[in-house]
This record gives C-alpha cells, structure tokens and sequence, in this order.
DNA sequence: TGCAAAATAGAACGAACGTTCGTTTTATTC
DNA sequence: GAATAAAACGAACGTTCGTTCTATTTTGCA
C-alpha cells in the first residue's frame, strides 16, 4: 500500500519516465500514447485544477468553476476525468510530481548522510514557504479527508507516506554513514522534523506569524544538535 | 485583535461569566437574559453543531444536514443564527469554551513556571489524542480559512492566538522562575511546541501511525532539555 | 385563563453542485 | 478531400445549498 523512494535513493535518479509512470499508476501504454489534442487540454486542466485546489481545498474544487477559468463548458472539462473524484486525484498525483521534481530529486545530488538530509529538509521548507501564499495539497488534503475515506484520501495518504518514508529513510542513512549518534531514533527525528513544517504552514500561512521561517530553520538546527549529541 | 490571557494567567481563574463573555464577546444584556427555551435549544444546536464540524469541517457543516440531526426544519435552526456565517461562529465560541474549560483552567492549578507549561502541554496534547476520532477545530478551521478572509477566519484565528499566547506566556513565566535557561528563546520554543501537537494530529488522525502520542510526549522531553540547558 | 411574544414549521426561491445525454465542432487518418 | 474518431458543447437532470417568506404552534407572563 506504501510505496517508498528507498529505491531511487540508492540508486540515484532513475529514467524520469519510469519512476513517474510507478508513482502515478498510470499503464506503460498511455505514457507512450502520441500527444493527441486531449492529452493536452487534459494537462492543462489539471494544471489549473491545482491551482484552484491549492487555494480553496481539493474539496472546494468543483468543475464548474474549473471550466470558467478555462473557457470551456463543465461537460467539455468533465468528459476528460469520467468523475470529480477522478479530477482530484489527478490532481494529486500532478502535485506528487512536482514536489518529487522540487524536493526529492535535486537533494538526491547531495552525497548520503548528513549533506543530504539537510538538503530535503531545506528544499521541503523552501517549497513550504513558498506555498505560503498558495498552500500545501498534502496538509490542506489531510485535514478535508482525515474523516473521508475513499479512493482520494487513498491517493493522497499513500503520495504522503512515500514522501514521509524517504525523509524517514534519509535519517537512517545519516545514522548509517555516522552523521548522528547511534542512539539516535529515526522515526522520532522524523516526526520532530515534520512538526516544523507543520507549524511553519500554519503559523506563516493562517496567522501570518513574522519570523516562522527563521524559526523552521532555528528548530531544524536545535534537533540536529539533539541527535548528533550523545543521549 | 488579539486579546489574550495575561489578566488570567497572573491573577488566577476569574469570574467564569465576565471570562467567557469577553473571549465571546458577547454583551452583558445577552449573559443574563433568562433561560428562556429558545436558548437552551439554540445550546443544543451549537453543541450538536460542533460535533458535525469536529468531523466534517467547519465549511462541510451545512444546516441541512444540523436539521436533521436535531430533528427540526431547516428554517427553525436557520432562525436561531440568522446566517451561516453566524452559526460557524457560534461553534467556534463554543468550542473556545471547552477548550480553555479543559486544556487551560485546569493547569491554572499548578504553580507558575515549569509545573504550568508542563501541564499545559500535557492537557493539550491529551485533548489532541480524544480529537484524534474528532478532529481538531483550530487546526481544521486553519487549512479551511487561511485563503478566505471574513468573519469566521477572524473569530477563528482571534481564538487560535489567545490560546497561542497563553502557551507563550506560561513559557516566558517557566523562565522568570528560573526553570529555562536565560537564554531561552521563548517564541521559539513555543514555536516548536506547536509544531509537535501538529504533528501528532497530522500523523495519528489521517495518517494513523501507530505510537504518535509516544513522540510528542517524547518530543516534549527533548525541547525541555534543550532550553534547560544553556545553550 | 387569555394574550402577546417567541419559536418552529413549511413552502418556495435562485444558485450551484456533479452528472448524463445527444449534438456539433474539431482533429486525425486514410 | 472524404471518412472516422476524438473532443467540446449546451441543455437538462435531480440534489443540495443558504436564505426568505408567511403560517402555525408553543411558550412565558399578567
């Protein structure tokens, strides 16, 4: 049910396609289907979708208003997904990409340890932060189908995991090449360093807290400091 | 636009109406009006609307839907707000209310400094762990409203702040009582406090990992031994 | 007990929702 | 350029939404 970067992450970067067509399901036969019209049009939908769906919730992102900002009738934006559940998922699976293609892929050229996990913490707080005006699909997604479930909290859990587990699996790595202490304990680091991103999101985004990404950074540093240290 | 507990944290629990009806703002007239039966049952709607927007949202929570879980017309619940906009608010009151009832008057009990922030924390996150099948109204009411301004965000947010600020408080006190170290960056520390019950809400409710409760608590422990120490 | 006020019901509204359908327009292929 | 398939349209469906009216019932008080 979790599928988890661990490969890519010893492996370096594999061919794009193939790790894109894994992660989004998608069958070896429509990734190598010509660029008809429809295919397009269908991107270009979905890139507008996530949009809206960063701003007003996957939830609150409904085709009507999905057409008007593209021109087209409900039933011509409809016709490309078969349901509005099927547009929501599309739309995580896009937004898994990108985040993959920000985040996770440029850290992947830092070498193992220590360089690297600070690489994904930074490229993840840099995205955040970023996302501050137009808000996180994995954070937005969790509170609007926490109670919900079906084949889109599906989706959206089983995208999260994957990206939770590689930042679980770069700590391990850290403890590996001897970058923290041997005490130190994986999961715990990681769930610590997930509450600042968290409490970045919401202090900047909903409070507009001054100063929350310097604290994100400033709290980075202080579990760093725990974990190397001896307990 | 940001009251908060100060008053309250410094000369220990007041009258429980004046508190309320300020954190409410409600007026005086309201307060003492007797208890005629169109109160109660607007009690029971609020009380049965928080229930709904614990689980579905504040947005999903739709009069319809209240109406028929109270058994009553639509128009007869509506009367009791005038608007929706006015029925959100009245559940984020409400839920306020037992908040600061269970999570902050209750630490009032232990003496300033370390034993208070302590307890505080521990009510919190214990209040977060029974949410866990409920679901957390600041944190919900945060993603739902951090792109849509208006009157149920600010209500939203003015309570999020008292709380925030009363965390804040009992921090800055844990250090005048010589509890932290001097140099202990109080807005930081919260900060990564925050961060913490984020987490755990984030990870035990949507994500359902198992032993979350365990890294908050354990988190806490780090973040104390962290501003304990000088730096 | 009677009367005014408060509380609830009920019907209706316009708008928006996701979805279905048959038709028409646009691309692609021969 | 004709034949065929793909894509987009426009209208309509049944629901639900919040809200507005006007009755009707229930309540509190003299």
């Amino acid at each position: 049910m979790t599928p988890d970067y661990s490969a890519v992450l010893s492996t370096r970067r594999l061919a794009k396609g193939t790790v894109a067509a894994v992660l989004s399901g998608a069958t070896a036969g429509e990734q190598l289907k010509g660029q008809q019209k429809g295919q397009q049009t269908k991107a270009a939908i979905v890139d507008a979708a996530l949009g809206l769906a960063t701003q007003i919730g996957l939830e609150g992102l409904s085709i009507g208003a999905l057409a008007e900002v593209m021109r087209m009738s409900k039933s011509g934006v409809f016709a490309h997904f078969g349901s509005r559940e099927e547009l929501q998922i599309s739309v995580i699976r896009e937004y898994h990409a990108r985040f993959e293609e920000e985040v996770f892929y440029p850290a992947l050229e830092k070498p193992k340890g220590m360089p690297r996990l600070k690489a994904l913490f930074q490229n993840w707080m840099n995205r955040t932060s970023v996302e501050i005006d137009s808000g996180c699909l994995y954070i937005s997604g969790a509170v609007e189908f926490d109670d919900r479930p079906g084949p889109v909290s599906d989706a959206l859990a089983s995208s999260v995991q994957t990206w939770l587990a590689a930042m679980h699996r770069a700590v391990v790595q850290a403890k590996e090449t001897g970058h923290l202490a041997q005490d130190a304990d994986e999961h715990q680091m990681a769930f610590e360093i997930h509450g600042l991103i968290l409490a970045l999101h919401y202090e900047a985004r909903f409070l507009k807290t001054p100063g929350s990404v310097a604290r994100a950074n400033t709290g980075f540093i202080n579990i760093l400091a725990r974990y190397t240290r001896a307990l």
